[in-house]
DNA sequence: ATAAAAATTTAGACAAAACTAAAAATAATA
DNA sequence: TATTATTTTTAGTTTTGTCTAAATTTTTAT
């Protein structure tokens, strides 16, 4: 696989999982920021080496191959996220873009070592679950923040997206992956929740809410 | 700079080692495994760009912004090799097609903060020098063993290439980076070695000890 | 049900990096 | 020096991945 046949199926791969029925053109497309008929020709291609099943105008899939490599290069860039942040002293915000160069990098022995000089991480620095080395992914019951019950403990797990704004913002405001946190009120015109976390009360809202994962 | 471009212009660096005046279009071709149609090629666009100094059937030279970017690949490249041996555990054989992929990352702060926490190595794991942060490199007076007195202790401290086939006879005859060695004899015809080791004696052929440093 | 809007695909073009075959320049040799 | 031989460059293709513009299909709205 190229470069940039690996961005798409890692693509597809994510777009999967909130589409599971069909992944569409022009999703792909922005997701890659190209072209809907750039990511035409390169469906086609995919789907002649049986990486994706594809029929006009109906939407993509991955096939079994697809699938286990999309969690391969998954794997890869959560490892290398993982190694970039604990080894190497980046901070959670620094650690995207290298790792998407670095997924492609095509060694089974490097990265299988690299697993094991890890200590074989379940998650990635924004707490999303690292395949093992058979594709198998750790699955973890978690809520957004803004479907949480009031006044009840819970402990922040991840993020749904990883934009540096966002996690330099979470910096700001000390939270980080294993912070306790509670919700004690919830502002019924805008969502806007009161919470405590660090034995500090803040204002949190929605959309901050809809993007932090708790367990 | 795109890989091509980077492998390249690392190319015409090595062979500039030997060829200071200008290095051949032919040279460059065999190398990369390619075309000297392709290599006139790449010569043009480097040369635009500033990289060489080219003149159709004059040969090339790297410019000082050429020179610069080499090192910083050359640079990379050994401290990924020192990586994979020294915190993957992986063997001196195997690391160099590794290393030829980890080269082209790009970030300038992955380099620095991977050079801190390997300690500043000076040497990779085959004994060449790594440029530091300013392309800088550490100056060694090295021999080839078959150039070298008789009945003088030297110590290993390279080889001139790294072949999987030479570094495994090297391990084989348990020869190592900083192992001690002494030619005790040299047959005239043949200009093989008989040579102590590991307080062991061994012959080594006269390939063997032009392609095997001592100091 | 029909028309308008949106999504998707096709057609044709382009840049990067490679190739083959042929021409041109340089180097080697008789 | 004249003639080969070698090296290098040019000319013309090919493949990969992208693009724009136009055509087609599907979806949405009237
Ligand atoms: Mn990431
Ligand atoms: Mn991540
Ligand atoms: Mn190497
Ligand atoms: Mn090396």
């Amino acid at each position: 696989m190229t470069i940039s046949e690996e961005n798409y199926i890692k693509v597809i791969y994510h777009l999967s999982q909130v589409s599971p029925k069909g992944v569409n053109t022009n999703a792909i497309a922005g997701m890659l920021d190209t072209k809907a008929s750039s990511v035409t020709d390169m469906l086609k291609k995919l789907s002649d080496k049986d990486l994706v099943s594809y029929q006009k105008y109906q939407g993509v899939t991955l096939t079994e191959n697809g699938f286990r490599s999309a969690k391969m290069i998954v794997r890869k860039h959560r490892l290398w996220e993982v190694f970039l942040v604990e080894k190497l002293g980046f901070a959670w915000d620094e650690v995207h873009d290298i790792a998407e160069e670095l997924e492609h990098i095509k060694s089974e022995t490097l990265i299988n070592k690299l697993d094991e000089y890890l200590d074989f991480p379940a998650f990635d620095p924004h707490g999303d679950p690292i395949p093992d080395v058979n594709g198998v992914i750790k699955k973890v019951n978690k809520l957004l923040l803004s479907e949480v019950e009031l006044r009840k403990e819970y402990q922040c797990v991840g993020v749904k997206h990883s934009s540096s704004e966002f996690l330099q913002y979470l910096d700001k405001q000390k939270i980080a992956l294993g912070s306790k946190i509670i919700v004690k009120e919830k502002e019924s015109f805008d969502d806007t929740l009161l919470v405590e976390v660090n034995s500090k009360e803040i204002t949190i809202s929605n959309k901050i809410a809809n993007n932090l994962y708790v367990h």
